[in-house]
DNA sequence: AGCACGCCGACT
DNA sequence: GTCGGCGTGCTC
């Protein structure tokens, strides 16, 4: 045999799995870093990604040992040492195995296929296309052009905070056209949070630059497509990709633009897996690339906030790494609606819909003017009740309440699916008269209906009340021909959750309602101020975007607390207060961004077990750094908080609990977390942690 | 994670 | 007598 080299090679095994880092194999043929291989792993046979070659065997495993490598996918140019920096580091910060991340960092498909189905798609494929042209775009505001020439004048990375209407994505279009035009090999990425807005974007940037040069990468990709679009930006004849947080690991051998729209959804953030937020990772990427990368956003998050601070001289303070571009003005000259908040303390008790936001919407709709009304909950209502023994409608496979659908009469928890019929009587007593507690969209949808019986609109007709929420666009298709009702005027009064706040362009809407936004303000969740704020400010910007309306469009919020900073703030626009606000609690209560999280969490059968073994992990983990030179020192600038349950304690009948590690510096944090592996791995052989089901690790959480 | 091997209950 | 439940262990 002639053996050339040997190869470490990244598979896919989690990191947790004891074969976590790269595994040693023997190749009789050369290959370089970055090439996709076939090779023997137990009785199968997996894809893995060469990520170094050895001219000598490994030590400390038997030559013997190890295997020689099956097929090269000589079809596919390796992956450049760029796209494997940025795998190695997404692993490294986010904990999770290499080979876990690069192989999930692929396309299905390539796993997937044997080399001869992959030789024939690799020759279906359409050649490199030339230089792209661009159609030409809308003449430039002032502030469009000067923000451009930011972009091409600085190194960045930039936030790019305007307001809604501003003519951001005019602004990422011109700079993509500008690179394209500078470099006519340059790739362009451009992300979007959520599948959703995939559509509209894309035929946007295909009406400019058209079809040919463009691709999507999304999870309503199917696996053929998913794979055809990435060896189209493998090969460079994709200039510009779009999509959703997955598009972040597209390899682009040309990459020289990333742009992040609405930077601060929490979309960006994966959930599962590698939990890593391609918001970060696409600044990591840009650096190491030397990329440009534009974060763009009206309501940026608190972490690109404080990221983009201007120096202050006087305090010490240098400043942020981000250079924050500001783009006030509304395109258009379109005012933002007026902000009307409605004291819920002075309207009738436990009404859903108060006096002036009845007779707003009476007035809206007899001008044939649209409406939309958010409520963040759906179903009918959100527990059935039972007031002579106190049941209430828990899941029994989870710690929450199911809630009552009426369109199908079931009750369904929106935590693990557990669906049956609604009781007639109470369950636990008997009693015949159970009664429901809160309103869901549904419930606000069918009130409406009573409520406005009688108001016409300018041509005769019924009022006509459409609900969009994750129940009625669970169909494929279903929330385009429902936006489209909207769009054509077929649709009076809007109810729907978040969902329907996002990103689509409602022209003909004057009037936006909060029904009940309340409960973000005393959450325990310290980032659901930031969530509502920006959820209320993206629903302001859906009203009255044509001209003509602006003047009159109108947002109501309905609120027992109408002198909350949080609703001054949103009355003048004016999220920077609103930022520099927070930004003060979360300076005193030592929160991010002023410090750095990560969480580790442990599922069991029993709450009792999850937190043993988190409690061990941390008794271990501070034993371990006690006895390690630079040890304690890392242990005064690191928090390890005790184990608690999740808020969410249990769903399907697992138990959840975590624990907070805390700390001002990101670097001090990451050491300690670079110990994890080996304390969790050496709990877990032992016999009080064996009913643990699984563990994770979440750095930088969304939520804690 | 897969995918084996391995040792105890209800079926052709 | 076998099919199959998922506990335990290994993969260069």
């Amino acid at each position: 045999m002639n053996n050339c080299c040997w190869l470490d090679i990244a598979v896919q095994t989690p990191a947790h799995s004891g074969v976590g880092g790269l595994l040693s194999y023997r190749s009789p043929v050369a290959v370089v870093p970055g090439q996709l291989v076939r090779v023997p792993l137990g009785k199968r046979e997996v894809m893995g990604v060469v990520w170094r070659v050895h001219a000598q065997a490994p030590e400390g495993i038997a030559t013997s040992a190890l295997k020689d490598i099956g097929a090269v996918l000589d079809g596919i140019a390796p992956l450049d040492e760029h796209w494997l920096k940025l795998v190695q580091f997404s692993a490294q910060y986010y904990q999770r195995s290499l080979g876990e991340v690069a192989l999930s960092a692929l396309p299905p498909q390539l796993r997937d296929l044997d080399p001869i189905q992959l030789a024939r798609r690799l020759k279906k494929l359409p050649a490199a296309t030339g230089p792209v042209h661009a159609a030409t775009g809308p003449a430039l505001s002032a502030q469009q052009s000067a923000v451009l020439q930011h972009i091409d004048q600085q190194a960045g990375p930039f936030l790019l905070f305007g307001n809604t209407g501003s003519g951001k994505t005019e602004v990422y279009l011109q700079a993509v056209q500008r690179l394209l035009q500078a470099d006519p090999q340059a790739q362009a990425l451009l992300m979007v949070p959520e599948i959703n807005l995939t559509p509209q974007l894309e035929a946007r940037v295909q009406e400019r630059f058209g079809s040919e040069a463009v691709v999507s990468m999304h999870s309503g990709l199917t696996g053929p497509q998913r794979l055809k679009s990435w060896l189209a930006a493998h090969a460079g004849a994709a200039r510009i990709v779009l999509g959703t947080r997955m598009a972040v690991f597209a390899s682009m051998p040309q990459l020289k633009l990333i742009v992040v729209d609405e930077e601060h959804d929490a979309s960006y953030k994966q959930q599962e897996g590698a939990r890593y937020s391609a918001r970060d990772l696409a600044v990591y990427r840009g650096r190491l690339l030397g990329a440009k990368v534009v974060l763009g956003s009206a309501t940026p998050s608190l972490e690109s906030w404080y990221q983009s601070r201007p120096a202050d001289d006087a305090a010490g303070d240098p400043g942020g790494r981000y250079v924050r571009l500001h783009m006030p003005e509304r395109v258009g000259a379109a005012a933002l609606p007026q902000v009307r908040r409605v004291d819920m303390n002075h309207q009738a008790r436990r009404a859903v819909l108060s006096a002036p936001l009845l007779q707003t919407l009476q007035d809206r709709v007899a001008k044939g003017e649209q409406s939309m009304l958010l409520l963040n909950r759906r179903g009918y209502a959100p527990v059935l009740h039972c007031a002579d023994c106190g049941w209430k409608s828990e899941c029994k496979h989870c710690s929450a309440f199911r809630v009552f659908h009426k369109i199908d009469r079931t009750l369904r928890c929106h935590h693990c699916g557990f669906t049956d019929r609604v009781p007639r009587a109470c369950p636990a007593c008997g009693n015949a008269d159970i009664a429901l507690m809160g309103r869901g969209t549904e419930q606000l949808e069918e009130h409406l209906g009573e409520l406005l019986a009688d108001v016409r609109r300018p041509d005769g007709g019924p009022v006509r009340i459409a609900r969009i929420d994750a129940d009625t666009t669970k169909l494929k298709g279903a929330l385009e021909s429902q936006l489209a009702q909207v769009h054509s005027g077929e649709v009076d009064i809007l109810v729907g959750t978040q969902m329907i706040a996002k990103g689509h362009d409602f022209r003909r809407i004057t009037l936006v309602a909060a029904i009940n936004p309340d409960s973000a303000l005393f959450s325990s969740d310290f980032r659901a101020p930031e969530r509502l704020f920006a959820l209320l400010m993206q629903a302001a910007g859906r009203a009255g975007r044509d001209a003509d309306q602006g003047s009159r469009s109108e947002m109501l919020v309905q609120t027992f607390h109408p002198t909350h900073p949080l609703f001054e703030a949103l009355k003048r626009h004016d999220y920077p207060a609103f930022a520099a606000s927070e930004l003060t609690d979360r300076t005193a209560a030592g929160l991010p961004p002023i410090s750095h999280q990560a969480l580790l969490r442990a599922d069991a059968r029993s709450q009792e077990v999850a937190q043993g073994f988190l409690s061990a992990a941390r008794a271990a983990l501070e034993a371990m750094l006690a006895a390690m030179p630079g040890g304690p020192e890392l242990l005064e600038q690191v928090s390890l908080y005790p184990a608690v349950p999740l808020s969410m304690q249990r769903v399907a009948d697992v138990e959840r609990a975590q624990m907070l590690l805390e700390s001002p510096s990101r670097s001090d944090l990451h050491k300690v977390l670079a110990q994890l592996h080996a304390v969790l791995h050496h709990l877990r052989g032992q016999p009080e942690h064996k009913g643990v089901i699984r563990w994770l690790v979440d750095v930088d959480p969304q939520a804690i």
